[in-house]
DNA sequence: ATATCCACCTGGCGGC
DNA sequence: TGCCGCCAGGTGGATA
């Protein structure tokens, strides 16, 4: 589920009522989830919480001691509750805070992941990441350049991790209707031109994604457990078959990658 | 290097 | 009501 706005969405409703907080307790309920969660995150018990950050869709807790890094695969979330309730199935992980609060985290198909690290900056997962799609760094000069000697798919390139983080499947979708952009053109045939408004696209759909809290298809639900409101707003994600906004032709969609890619044939050039 | 495919999971849905 | 197959927001790793 969670691409960039879902994982901000969380880090911003965390952070104003985590932050400098002590961490009491670190309990592993369940530890087999991506990889196993390793013990040594116990030792981050009774450090202050110095901030909580994102790279990409890594959500970073950060103490004097070390991080934790937690990835929320698809169906993860975090949630703040007061502490002891009772805990709720697939309730893996939990930190429990001075002021009275457990953050908890969620996933039932345990794509998600909790780890540790010294240096978040050289961690083998992180180390290697593209750069963040809301940085101004992130422009049409920076996209036509990586596009350069590549035959894949658009789509599949600004999916790509290691060229710009935190765009998964829906806002990759969104991003190219919004473009105009057909996902199944070579990356090498976008125009400096056509970079831009993809740019700039992304960067829209991202932003307002962010404003109505994510968007929440099935399992998402933020820190105070509310959905998002922004699968009100998608254009063409699941929207197979049905008529596009625009010109009303019918959206196509086909797998791209092994994933769902939807398009107007009409629009998208 | 690059592209493809698989793996890891649970749960919800439609069809029979 | 039940079972079956298919589908889902991610991504590391194996393979060719």
């Amino acid at each position: 589920m969670p691409e960039l706005p879902e994982v901000e969405t969380t880090r911003r409703g965390l952070e104003p009522l985590l932050k400098n907080q002590i961490i009491k307790r670190i309990h592993i309920h369940r530890s087999k989830l991506r990889w196993v969660i390793p013990k040594i995150v116990k030792s981050l018990e009774q450090q202050i919480l110095i901030s909580i950050t994102r790279r990409g869709k890594y959500l970073i807790f950060t103490t004097q001691k070390g991080s934790i890094l937690i990835h929320l695969g698809m169906s993860g979330y975090l949630q703040l509750l007061p502490e002891n309730q009772p805990l709720k199935k697939h309730d893996h992980f939990e930190m429990a805070f001075g002021n009275g609060y457990s953050l908890r985290l969620n996933d039932s198909r345990r794509f998600g992941a909790v780890l540790y690290t010294q240096d978040p900056k050289t961690h083998p997962l992180l180390n290697r990441l593209g750069i963040e799609p809301l940085n101004k760094n992130f422009n049409s000069k920076f996209l036509f350049k990586k596009l350069q000697n590549t035959e894949r798919a658009i789509k599949l390139c600004i999916m790509d991790s290691s060229i710009v983080v935190g765009i998964g499947n829906i806002y990759a979708n969104e991003s190219l209707f919004l473009a105009k952009i057909n996902p199944n053109r070579q990356g090498k045939s976008l125009t400096i031109s056509e970079c831009n408004a993809l740019v700039t696209s992304a960067k829209k759909v991202l932003r307002k994604a962010i404003k109505a809290g994510g968007t929440t298809i099935k399992d998402f639900q933020n820190a105070e457990g509310k959905p998002g409101y922004f699968s009100q707003k998608l254009k063409i994600y699941g929207r197979t078959d049905k008529n596009c906004y625009n010109c009303n032709q019918p959206i196509r969609s086909s797998r791209l990658g092994q994933r769902i890619t939807l398009w107007c044939d009409s629009c998208q050039i």
